[in-house]
DNA sequence: ACCTGAACACCGTTCAAGT
DNA sequence: ACCTGAACACCGTTCAAGT
C-alpha cells in the first residue's frame, strides 16, 4: 500500500547547496565532482546536467558564501567608514566556510561572480557626491586586500588543524591586524576624497 | 672512441628552472609532475628524490619569481613612497611570468615562501623611525593587494587569449588603477604616521 | 527533464629495486 | 646519490542510452 519514494530527483540549487556543505565539512581540495555526487546519491556525469563544468558549480557556491552581503545597511555612512564597513562584512562572511577565501577568489578572477561590496560602495559614493571612480579604486583595494587576508587566515586555520605549524602563539591575533588595515585603507580614501574636493 | 655521454643528473635547481619555463609556456593548471619529468627526460617518481611534494616544487618556483625584488634599491626613500616602489616592483615580477599571482599567493599563504616587500619595508620603516608595526600592516595590504590584482589581471590575460570573453576594450586600462590604488595606499600610511608620531 | 553506465585521458604519490 | 618500473587511489569530462 505504500506509495513508491518517488526518486527524487535534485535541483541545481540543491547540487549547489551540498557542494558548500561538503566544503565545510572536508575543504577545497576534496571537493570532487565524485565526492558531490556521491553525496546526493547520484552517478558523477548527472552533475554536468547542472552546470556546465566544475568553475560554474563553484561559482555558484561562491554566490551562496557573499549572499549576506546584501543584508548590511550603510544608510548615510560616508564612503571611508562604509568601506570600513563592508571589508568586515565581507571578513565575516568569509571566515563562515572553510577555504571560502580561495574559492571566491578563483571564481572572482574569473569573472563568474560579481565583486562583492563594489555595488554597496558605488551607491554610498554617489549619495555624497563622490567621483565613481575612486569607489571603484576603493573597491578593488579592499576586496583584493580581504581576500588575501583571509585567504592566509584560513590556510593557517587549516594547517594547524592539521597540526603542522610549528609556532602557534594561542589563538590569532589577525583581528587587530585587520582592522588596523582597514582604517589605513579608509584613510587613504579620505585623502583622495579631499584632493578631488 | 667517443665517451659515452654520461647520463646528466639533474639539480633541485634544474629541476625548479624548468617547472618555472613550463609555467610559461603552458601555464599553471597543464604544470603537473608528469609533464615536468617527462620535459627533464625522467620518470614522475625521480622528482620525489629532490622536492617531497608538489606544493614544495611550486614554492622553489615562487622563490624563483620573486627573486628580482631583492635588487630595488630604496635609498633614503619615506616609507609611503617606499611601499608604493616595493608594490610597483612587485607587480612587475609577477607579470614576468605566467598565472604567477596565483602560484605565488598559495605558496604565500602556505607559509612556505616569505612575503616580498616586508623586510624591505621594515627596514625603511627604521630609518626613518616609524613604528615596526605600521609597517607590519603596510607589508600586508601592500602584499595581498598586489596579488589579487595581479591575480585578476592575469585571470584575464589568459581569458582573452583563449578567445572568450565578450568585451575587451582594446589593451588593459589596468596600469591607472594600480598605481591610483598604491596611491591611496600611501596616503593612507602617511596619515597613520602622522597619527602616531 | 534528469539521470545511468561506461569509457577517455589524465592526476599526485609511494616504494622496492636498480646503478 | 639519483633514478626506474610498477602500482595505488584517485581526478574532470563526454556521450550514447535509458526513463
Amino acid at each position: 500500500m505504500a506509495i513508491p519514494e518517488s526518486p527524487r530527483r535534485r535541483s541545481r540549487d540543491d547540487v549547489a547547496e551540498m557542494a558548500l556543505h561538503l566544503l565545510d565539512e572536508f575543504g577545497l581540495p576534496d571537493l570532487t565532482m565524485r565526492r558531490l555526487a556521491t553525496a546526493l546519491g547520484v552517478q558523477p556525469s548527472a552533475l554536468y546536467w547542472h552546470f556546465p563544468n566544475k568553475q560554474a558549480l563553484l561559482a555558484a557556491v561562491s554566490e551562496q558564501i557573499l549572499a549576506p552581503m546584501s543584508d548590511i545597511h550603510l544608510d548615510e555612512l560616508p564612503l571611508p567608514r562604509a568601506a570600513c564597513a563592508l571589508g568586515a562584512r565581507m571578513r565575516e562572511c568569509l571566515l563562515e566556510h572553510r577555504d571560502a577565501a580561495e574559492l571566491v577568489s578563483s571564481s572572482l578572477a574569473l569573472g563568474l561572480v560579481e565583486p562583492p561590496v563594489r555595488p554597496a560602495l558605488l551607491d554610498a559614493a554617489r549619495r555624497h557626491g563622490v567621483n565613481d571612480q575612486l569607489a571603484e579604486v576603493a573597491a578593488e583595494v579592499v576586496v583584493h586586500f580581504v581576500l588575501g587576508f583571509v585567504f592566509h587566515e584560513q590556510q593557517r586555520l587549516t594547517a594547524d588543524s592539521l597540526g603542522l605549524l610549528e609556532r602557534s602563539p594561542a589563538a590569532s591575533t589577525d583581528e587587530a591586524g585587520f582592522t588596523e588595515a582597514m582604517t589605513l585603507i579608509a584613510d587613504g580614501l579620505e585623502v583622495s576624497m579631499g584632493r578631488r574636493a
